[in-house]
RNA sequence: GGGCCCGUAGCCUAGCUGGAUAGGGCGUCGGACUUCUAAUCCGAAGACCCCGGGUUCAAAUCCCGGCGGGUCCGCCA
């Protein structure tokens, strides 16, 4: 709704310019006031014009002030300071609101974009832990907001067949006689976590194990072992339904995995290196690499290993360049130690190749309060283990709170609310920022999602309550929106704003400060309003229900179940 | 040593393409359950926006120089 009458205020804007002689720039947007008692939509237009008219803003925003004719769904417009402020009339507006919003509210139209967004991708040699959860959170919430902004997208996990790490693994199995069911851990997953950290240990401190696994590595990329091709792919396939497992769990499905290993069993790899070799960018030495000191990055590009076998970052350019070929935009996610990899890339891409370079978004890490986590020596905490922490808290906290409920009820209820703990709290911070993780921080149910969630449980008892069919319902015509409804209509109306904003800018933890608004927004409403057997009941009903439906769509952005029971 | 990121109340944090009294949350203190669920609501206290310069009508935001923390600089991924 804020498109239109933003849309409104602006053509209102731009015929007061046209009364001035100045040609400033028309191509602006307005903003939200900080205060509703500012307004709900304001310009910082007289800032421009003062420049030109070399007069205070002050003077600019009343002048323009008066030369502005008030569009008909606002009350009124007014100056604050340099600031011009547009001020709805809730009367007409509530309603054409309240009328708008369906179960698809925030859904954007089309934007004629495909993003090809790859995230998670963690090495299939152990569990997914908290370090690598904030990869998949951000990347699972970050598509579903470019989704309902109108992007079509497709999710990648990129699967590490060819790692040194699997080789590791094999070793393991082949050479020191391990077997991946006797490990210790409830999940194939954990169990093959377990494996890799002991022949790791082994390849570490032992030189011929070492060049074993380097055998390892050049045997399985030349692909002509058919019992070793098979161990490999039965180690990576498994940990790999592990992984998908626990990513279902927190509500993450990716649309494809793609193996490494096909970029060179199907010629990709080479031809890149022939191209290269072609084009004179190789340096050859005991590797062959590609000298970037030109483009002002000391560290060179290894292609290919002293032994000849291919490295990651060679397939994962020719990766790249496939996944090119099924969109518009690449787009991956990535822990900031790939900072200096993915700028070698994008050289690549943009001097070498010169083809598109692949957009970005970084996050920093989550430690451990003790440090750094590490598949390689064991050190971690599983994302298994704290999705069971978190539900196991929940239902607890159920329980003190619903000591009535059985626990076939509280199951159900205690996933919902564990999950959403586990993503609300990765997703409000912004990815930039490290995290120490702490438990009772991840966990918290007070003031957290739950509340939120808790809002939205609450809106549905009300409505079932009611024993009225809402969709039935009309909106009263002589209704006139008190404060708290009109707070509530406010931020309702913002969601569709909201969701650009935050798509436009990649940034998804904008998203749960504007779930806590609703939430907040909502409960205070609740509180102060009674909806059944008041005068406006119907209408209140109605506002119950677009409030229930915003926050479910916004809740859906990361990933978050909203219960209809709590 | 060089590159990149971060530094906002006791704690966590939003704001960072410059603009309204720096917005939330946790914690603290005080209040509200005979009334649609108190996982809620109302109120209060609490901020040299790391420090020092500079640019500007205007700086948490931009520039320069420090300090503190993280991270990268592998024939790992």
């Amino acid at each position: 709704m804020y498109f239109e009458i933003e849309k409104e205020a602006i053509t209102a804007i731009n015929k007061a310019l046209d009364k001035y002689d100045e040609e400033i720039d028309r191509n602006f947007r307005l903003e939200f006031p900080p205060d509703p008692k500012l307004g709900d939509l304001a310009s910082t237009i007289a800032f421009a014009l003062t420049k030109k008219l070399k007069t205070s803003p002050n003077l600019v925003a009343e002048d323009l002030v008066s030369k502005i004719e008030v569009p008909e769904i606002f009350e009124k417009v007014e100056n604050f300071g340099p600031y011009v402020n547009f001020f709805i009339d809730y009367a007409k507006f509530s309603k054409k609101l309240l009328e708008k919003v369906d179960e698809n509210y925030g859904q954007l139209p089309e934007a004629g974009e495909k993003i090809v967004l790859e995230h998670t991708s963690a090495n299939p040699n152990g569990p997914l832990h908290i370090g690598h959860i904030r990869n998949s959170i951000f990347g699972d919430s970050l598509a579903r907001l470019l989704k309902l902004s109108g992007r079509e997208v497709e999710t990648q996990y990129y699967v590490n067949d060819m790692g040194r790490q699997i080789a590791i693994i094999v070793y393991g199995i082949t050479e020191m006689g391990l077997k991946i069911d006797e490990q210790e851990g409830e999940k194939i997953d954990a169990k093959i976590g377990k494996l890799y950290y002991q022949a790791n240990k082994k390849v570490e401190n032992d030189e011929n194990a070492n060049a074993h696994v380097g055998e390892l590595i050049q045997k399985y990329e030349e692909g002509n072992d058919d019992q070793l091709n098979a161990i490999f792919e039965e180690v990576v396939e498994s940990c790999v339904s592990g992984i998908k497992e626990t990513l279902q769990r927190i509500n993450i499905k990716h649309d494809d995995f793609v193996w490494e290993g096909n970029f060179v069993r199907n010629g990709d790899v080479e031809k890149l290196l022939k191209y290269f070799e072609k084009e004179g960018f190789v340096s050859h030495d005991d590797v062959d690499y590609i000298d970037l000191t030109f483009y002002n990055i000391e560290k060179e590009f290894v292609l290919r290993r002293s032994n000849g076998t291919s490295l990651y970052s060679t397939r994962d350019l020719a990766y790249h360049r496939y996944k090119a070929t099924l969109g518009d935009t690449v787009l991956d996610i990535l822990g900031s130690d790939h900072k200096l990899s993915s700028k070698q890339m994008k050289v690549i891409f943009e001097e070498i190749l010169r083809e598109k370079a692949p957009e970005v978004i970084f996050y920093e890490f989550i430690t451990l309060p003790e440090g750094s986590m590490s598949t390689r020596k064991g050190k971690f905490i599983s994302v298994d283990d704290l999705i069971d922490e978190a539900i196991l808290r929940a239902s607890e906290e159920i329980k003190t709170r619903n000591p009535e409920l059985t626990d076939d009820e509280i199951k159900p209820m205690a996933e919902q609310i564990g999950i959403g703990a586990i993503r609300f709290f990765i997703a409000k911070l912004s990815p930039e920022k490290h995290l120490t993780f702490k438990w009772d921080d991840a966990l918290s149910f007070e003031r957290g999602c739950a509340s939120i969630q808790y809002a939205h449980a609450r809106a549905c008892k009300l409505l079932n309550k009611s024993g009225k069919d809402v969709e039935s319902l009309k909106v009263d015509d002589s209704w006139i929106p008190n404060e708290s409804e009109q707070d509530l209509i406010r931020l309702i109306a913002k969601f569709p704003q909201v969701v650009e904003d935050c798509a436009n800018k990649k940034r998804v933890h904008n998203i749960t400060q504007y779930c806590q608004d609703l939430a907040g927004s909502f409960n205070k409403f609740y509180k102060s309003q009674q909806v059944i057997g008041s005068e406006t009941e119907d209408t209140r009903l109605i506002l119950v229900d677009k409030a229930k439906i915003t926050l479910k769509n916004a809740l859906d952005i990361l990933g978050v179940s909203a219960p209809e029971k709590m």
